[in-house]
DNA sequence: GCATATATATCGTGC
DNA sequence: GCACGATGTATATGC
């Protein structure tokens, strides 16, 4: 049986050079002093200091100090790798658009690993889009007469995650899967002014299961509405046993 | 001298509960098998499959796959790890606020990694912030006349980058790193229509590099106003060299 | 490729 | 602790 990983300690820049040119299938972390210069949206420098490189087969790279959860530097999958030894060990790693540099410079590697991963099945439940499928399937949750028309109706200002009607008129449904904020008012907002344009007799409002006092607080200025909707999770639970 | 890491390749579970227990200073890297389960703002379930687990000592745990940034499962920094031994490995991260339940069930461990890590210097450029900074030093580059009075400024609706004024009347910028999009707009709206309750006599705007189409068309609708401010990173670009 | 919105977003800041 | 906004956000989706 073949072991589905390889550990080389203190390895030497050659060795590590062409693991990362010639090992495409799996996942490799480097553990090392590294000196990081990022060079993009915006420009970093992380100074020499340990620190654990992964790198995944699609090109992702991220570096962690011992804090957080946010990586040091990175660079997102279908980025480009090239090694280079000079005195120290150089991972570049490219990105075309936008166009980004990410430039590793490592003088000491205390251990690179190689580890075959994989995909793996995942299942997540409770997403926004869950709820407007409920909706959907149940629209008395919200008023009796409610009927929906289109799910992500496109407008020129943004899509409407659910347009429908009821015997009052249209209604747009902006859904938030967690407490709603300043942003979901001004989003419902933009939205029915746009409809209002050529439907004067259009409600807008919010689907959350909260709402922020200040959020409340302008919907009611900008004549919206709040539709509670606590989402019911205990479905999920049960298979989580 | 002490080597800043150790690995164990193939430990058993009890070797591997003691180190999670005990190691409070090193970054531990598992890599095996395993199932995930978590429950808290949504739920997830990841099925059998080789992945690899981190935890950082400030509490912070994730588990990646073999694609992408974005870790199947985590548990943010401030976690409380606790370590069973069934019939397999099961590590569990609770989280407090919010609520949130993290079970990794960890059948087969190929290797484990302890490693040394440092926080480390960074430094970061091109941010708003600086932005912000580079127009209060130099107030003409929005208009000839334009003088700051508040940077953050506060109001029910959300926080002003930066209020200003020039002989024309009170002026409210919103500043954008990157292409301001129609949220940057809602937000300007959001401010002015506020300050336009005390003061009528008030202008608004986006400062960015660039804006999109849709967003232009709104902030007109809005009569709100656009200041092209392209970020100079030339400087920083240097201290790359 | 571009724009828009979501996210178990994470993270920092101010009240 | 809460809420709000920035992020090199990353990621999916629709046009």
């Amino acid at each position: 049986m073949v072991l589905p990983y390889k550990i080389i300690e203190m390895p030497d820049f050659d060795t590590v050079k062409n693991i990362l040119e010639n090992e495409k299938n799996m996942v490799i972390n480097i553990f090392g002093l590294c000196s990081v210069f990022y060079d993009g949206r915006a420009s970093s420098i992380a100074t020499y200091s340990k620190r654990l490189i992964s790198i995944k087969p699609d090109g992702t790279v991220f570096i962690h100090n011992n804090k957080k959860m946010k990586p040091v530097n990175w660079q997102p999958s279908g980025s480009r790798i090239k090694v280079d030894i000079n005195e120290e060990l150089i991972i570049s790693v490219i990105r075309r658009r936008p166009k980004e540099v990410l430039k590793i410079v490592i003088p000491i590697v205390y251990y690179i690993t190689l580890s075959s991963l994989e995909e793996g099945e995942f299942r997540l439940y409770g997403s926004e889009a869950e709820m407007v499928k409920d909706v959907i399937e149940n629209p008395s949750l919200i008023e009796e007469d409610f009927s929906p028309i289109a799910r992500e109706y496109n407008t020129p200002y943004g899509k409407i995650d659910l347009l429908g009607k009821t015997s009052r008129g249209l209604l747009v449904l902006e859904f938030k899967r967690a407490q709603a904020g300043l942003d979901a008012v001004s989003q419902v907002k933009r939205y029915v002014d746009f409809i209002r344009e050529t439907y004067p007799n259009v409600r807008g409002g919010i689907v959350a299961p909260a709402i922020s006092k200040s959020a409340y607080n302008l919907l009611i200025k900008y004549e919206l509405e709040y539709f509670n909707f606590p989402l019911n999770r205990k479905k999920y639970v049960e298979l989580l046993r």
